[in-house]
DNA sequence: ATGAAAAGTTTTATATACCTAACTTTTATT
DNA sequence: AATAAAAGTTAGGTATATAAAACTTTTCAT
């Protein structure tokens, strides 16, 4: 059986970008999602009152955006699987930052919890192991 | 820039299904994609004909379905990529079949051309490494 | 050769996630 | 306090990918 998400990619990311917001500005502002995922503002209402109905995030109608603990909890396993993923492919794959963080957030929602798991332990056994000296990749 | 792909991740499905279909029925029926995708045979003739329309499959209505170069190129490239992650997860990684299958299904999509074949020649490295015997993975 | 079953198609409808443009609320300036 | 700008919302529209159900074409058994 296909263990079903609750959310979307999309609204995933929403919560990934809300989270970001929270930390380096305090606040979530409606107009900082649409620039951050490069989509208008109008589009990003909705979204957040899908993302309330969920009770994933706090929203009132003009008033700043906030994470539900749940939101935050979803949030932060992508946030650290985007980080790890990036890291990835940017230092150990020597792929472009750009490319290394749009496959990044691409990836970040395909895998399940263990196989996620299992996924970081191995590429973490290998990147420290000192005899899996893997030759610089090069292009 | 994103590269961006011709086809969409579900277009490309189609193509990598019908390549799997000619190849163990001898050809590609409407009926047989429906089932192995999971879906309506009704939503699998407008594909069909989107995919005609980008030239990627030959498609007469009441026909069958065969790929055109170009679509079998890409149709290729999709099983090679499908074939090698499912491998990853369910031989290195001891992810369960179904889930290596299903997980290597959303990856596929998931990387560039370039990125691929660096995640490639990494795994394949490690893999066929002597000095990287990676101890099995528990759960 | 005919009629039923199977396969394929069409039409209408749904959900998701966007956009545009007009409108409302908030904020900031004077 | 008035008003202009900025931020946010709403309403209507688009594209993608699906479903349901009626309809058409093809295939197959007799």
């Amino acid at each position: 059986m296909a263990k079903k998400n609750l959310l979307s990619e999309s609204l995933e990311d929403y919560l990934e970008i809300i989270l970001e917001l929270q930390r380096t500005k305090t606040v979530a502002r409606s107009k900082d999602i649409a620039e951050k995922m490069d989509i208008k503002r109008g589009s990003v209402t909705g979204m957040l009152k899908k993302l309330a109905e969920k009770n994933f995030i706090n929203y009132e109608p003009y008033g700043y955006v906030t994470l539900t603990p749940e939101g935050k909890k979803i949030a932060s396993e992508i946030e650290r699987r985007h980080i790890f993923l990036k890291d990835f492919f940017y230092r150990i794959l020597k792929v472009d930052e750009e490319t290394s963080d749009r496959t990044a957030c691409q990836m970040e929602h395909a895998m399940d919890k263990q196989t996620f798991k299992k996924f970081r332990d191995f590429i973490k056994k290998v990147d420290t192991c000192p005899h899996c000296d893997i030759e610089p990749i090069t292009n």
